[in-house]
DNA sequence: AACATTCCCGCAACCGTTCCCATATGGTGT
DNA sequence: ACACCATATGGGAACGGTTGCGGGAATGTT
């Protein structure tokens, strides 16, 4: 059982001060003796007293605390993230509070109403893949906290985000599989609505264009990036009179599956058909054969959202441009083009 | 800006009541008129009032946070076992702070402080590969707070844990490897002074000794789990007059590492040397040949360990047994075998 | 009608800290 | 001797809630 916490009083009672004086002595205010200020920190060593941020935080107004909301921590994308935000903003003492909305909205509006209550003093937030109705974080925009969005984005809202490098990633994917001799390339799309998977869309469409490659619709899959949407996109395009020859993922885990689903159809990967994928996970460098894939640096993400969101800590008053902060990639080639 | 903040002193004024009754009415307590207690939560909802968790938790002495301290969220490991602790504890309203010690007692050290200072109603902790000095998690054990250790535990405190299939994982694995025939079989192993490795060495070695199989301590290998310690070994191992035919490693990303070196070396696996693993990472299923590897539920273990803290946190007063649970696991036989 | 009981409600203390204001003390300038 | 100032300290309000205690009004009991 936890005993008496030790205050500023204790120790005001030990050396017969007076409890503001105790409190001078511990924040550096000038006007204290010093005598009387090293009596005070040697009596709260002796004591092993811990100030109470609760009290402080109250007083203040602040926790010190951001919250993180995330679809899903096991994803190695959003685990590279969280480090690299925690990374950033532990430096300057802030921690931050985790959140799994699971890719539920619902749970995402709960994650957010729950860390309001607790007092957060800023949230870092990337939205479900289903998130259409944005207006908890607009919400929280009206109440005045600090927010910055990533990867999965709330647009319409003037505050820092940072993104993958989506269209580019795409555009350059695609020019990479064209360069390859490819002339039928499907794609393997995220769910209609969403920014990121839109942009990543309009990069491929920008790369066929410019090499006057037709669009045939019949091509492209949309998925809410699960396993049994991929089955039905790879099952479709393989019983199409002109198959493709190729096939661009705007996300790894996509492409690995894409993978093993036609190599248990007996389809040879690159020689039948060509792979990429999107994001250089982990598991794109396992794979047999290697997975051909636009790199991005999860973690780098994470350490830029932290940075944004040290500079509304910092400048509180005058307010940060609600930059955009796109995160910059290179292709990497392996096997499996 | 965040604006004046709605308090129940804003409710009193406008209902032209005290403050008490306000915080009775919003706290269900029984002695306040029906009608009161309606034009309460009115007034309430209509001035969008949030209550103030710091004031509340400077009453109370609680936060309901709890700190999670784990060496590496991006380790899928750890990650699992992070969402299964939220998942567990989170239903019962207690959000979780996840601190990162990067392998680094010093930084584990400073993470259990600075959450101290937070004033967590409990820790989780999994120690760093080298932490040998537990004078921190025994402070706070001093101290009162709850406390669960998993994974790589802490011993001789009398606190609930909860811990791999160490011992019975690596005897089921070279069981296993003998009854395929193989006869020298190396261990890669972990820190000398980790439990975890210690005991996994140790199902080894039981395994080995009821087969009759003379132990050779040139084909143990200690490792702190970094990719450099791996080729050591694997390079020091296919120097040898007489190499093993079976590698068993004590962690999955071992056995990759192992894997792709000895691919690189022209030896093949299973046919020169079978290689075994243990946790069944994502990656397992991933490499070729796939990873005969013995599973392990991280999700699992983050929920025993959530259930714990919660059992410890409604009892307070009626000690909590320091219970050792055991997560089971099975062996997941693939093409390395 | 007098008294006990119940029901609501307000007052004030408290949690641990910061910070403004008042005050005592001693030294300096005239 | 007096006003004046700097320095060091104490007192108390404030942050936003909860809660024990006491009191007044309404009701029930004899």
């Amino acid at each position: 059982m936890k005993g008496h916490q030790v205050t500023i009083i204790d120790i005001a009672k030990k050396l017969g001060i007076s409890k503001s004086t105790v409190s001078r002595a511990l924040t550096n205010n000038p006007n204290v003796n010093p005598e009387t200020r090293k009596a005070v920190l040697e009596m709260a060593k002796t004591l092993d007293y811990q100030p109470n941020m609760l009290a402080l935080g109250l007083i203040k107004n602040e926790t010190r605390m951001l919250g993180v909301i995330i679809p899903d921590i096991q994803k190695p994308f959003f685990a590279a993230i969280v480090s690299g935000i925690q990374h950033a903003v532990g430096r300057m003492g802030y921690r931050t509070i985790i959140a799994q909305s699971d890719e539920s909205p619902q749970i995402e509006k709960e994650n957010i109403q729950a860390l309001m209550l607790s007092r957060v003093d800023g949230f870092l937030i990337c939205h479900t893949r289903d998130t259409r109705n944005f207006d908890q974080i607009k919400l929280l925009y009206q109440k005045g906290f600090p927010l910055v969005s990533f990867a999965r984005i709330c647009q319409g809202l003037p505050i820092p985000k940072v993104v993958e490098d989506d269209f580019n990633g795409l555009y350059t994917t695609t020019q990479h599989l064209i360069e390859r001799g490819r002339k039928r390339i499907a794609l393997l799309a995220g769910p209609k609505h969403l920014q990121a998977s839109k942009l990543r869309q309009q990069g491929y469409l920008s790369a066929l264009r410019q090499n006057g490659i037709g669009f045939d619709n019949e091509l492209v899959a949309h998925t809410r990036f699960l396993a049994d949407d991929v089955a039905v996109a790879v099952n479709r395009w393989l019983a199409l009179a002109e198959p493709p020859d190729a096939i661009c993922t705007i996300y790894d885990g996509g492409a690995v599956q894409v993978m093993q689903l036609l190599k248990s159809r007996g389809v040879n990967v690159p020689g039948d058909i060509a792979v990429a994928g999107f994001g250089n996970d982990p598991a794109s460098g396992l794979v047999e054969p290697g997975l051909t894939t636009f790199e991005q640096r999860p973690y780098e993400i994470g350490q830029a959202a932290g940075k944004h969101m040290l500079d509304i800590l910092k400048k509180r008053f005058g307010d940060v441009p609600p930059e955009i902060t796109i995160s910059e990639g290179r292709l990497v080639v392996r096997g499996s083009t």
